[in-house]
DNA sequence: TAAATTCCTTATCTTTTGTTAACGTTTTGA
DNA sequence: TCAAAACGTTAACAAAAGATAAGGAATTTA
């Protein structure tokens, strides 16, 4: 991975997106935009692999990408990022342990980079320290809300009720991302969805 | 719910269970051990319920918990917690938003509280404040794990192989829980259940 | 302690999903 | 640009899960 300065138009596309968490002063960001690099992927080049402990947390300015494992080799889509959206492998990014997923860039993709290590500077910095540790908390907060849904969808739902949810709530994914990975992300197999839309075609409710 | 101050030896649990995320010195455990009150709950009394905004996360000190929801007029239970594991509707109490599931002991339990409006004071707080932010950071952050590998077992397991794992794992669900909450916990009904049951008897590989 | 309720298993039948393979279409990449 | 690979659909069959009901054991509770 091939990683430059950023361009400050990129960084202030980042700096807006990050408001949802916490809000930088003009001091705070310049600290903050020096630890910022950022990388191109091409279609289907990898952010991190199974074995790899992940580097990096990117911004995904554009482009997408899909989560994935391999089982008894066949690749299995667990999750989609899109522009906008943070992505890494978390658990190991978080733990310092070997990954046990893919992540794969779906279309060409530019993303913005922190490091780990420039994220404890960052968390290690006087004048940053707290904010950072906000940020995260809030950040973590908000995935730790997103992840509580999918979990209990795949407790309270059927997966042709998942698929109807993803219709109604989540066109983008539909329309950004292969058939095939989408079934996976439901947690079927690509034949089932296909004949889960076929029924629904002919019994709209 | 009644609410009593907490007694020391109770508070001296917390301290020890919270230092896998962070580590209090005396004076701030001080100002921390202000804002705990404690609970108890009767077998299946309530914690929490669908369409209430959550006011406390929870320590428990023993007992333990289910998280479940009502689709169609049954209960579908989607977690436990034991004693030494926090207990709230997250992202109810995260997001000041009416809470979508219920929370109900599963046998007699004492619990830690803090309230939401506590947290903030601590949040707030000048000595507590950095503090506070990172252990909800690093609290969040290990959350956000569990959830990602329940997540994932999802994806790429059968309800076959989540059990297989629970048995090999996670010996207390199995101890504890009535057999029909773990059904509903794989995403299958009880009475597959008790057939994967019967099939891994004669088939133990 | 007796009655009521809950829990687990089993059986039957239906529905859904998985597996494998085939086929035409689209996309990819050399 | 042209061959190869990837993609979505369909079919046929097997395997698994859901729904419902029944029966006995265990637990609860009045």
């Amino acid at each position: 991975m091939i990683k430059s300065p950023p361009d400050p138009a990129a960084l202030l596309v980042f700096r807006k997106a990050l408001e949802k968490f916490v809000t930088f002063n003009e001091e705070e960001w310049m600290l903050f935009a020096q630890h910022v690099s950022t990388s191109f992927l091409k279609k289907k080049e990898h952010f991190a692999r199974e074995g790899e402990i992940a580097s990096y947390i990117g911004f995904i300015l554009t482009g997408s990408v899909r989560y994935y494992h391999i089982k008894d080799g066949e690749e299995i889509t667990g999750y989609f990022s899109f522009d906008g959206e943070l992505v890494s492998s978390y658990k190991s990014f978080l733990t310092r342990q070997p990954g046990t997923g893919y992540i794969q860039a779906l279309e060409p993709t530019t993303l913005l980079l922190i490091s780990f290590d420039d994220l404890q500077d960052m968390l290690n910095h006087p004048l940053l320290a707290y904010k950072m540790e906000r940020f995260g908390r809030l950040t973590a907060e908000y995935y730790l809300c997103c992840y509580e849904e999918r979990i209990s969808s795949f407790i309270t739902q059927t997966p042709e009720e998942r698929y109807q949810d993803l219709v109604s709530k989540e066109r983008e994914i539909l329309q950004r991302v292969p058939q095939h990975y989408i079934a996976n992300f439901l947690g079927i197999t690509p034949v089932s969805l296909s004949r889960i839309r076929k029924r629904l075609l002919f019994q709209p409710s």
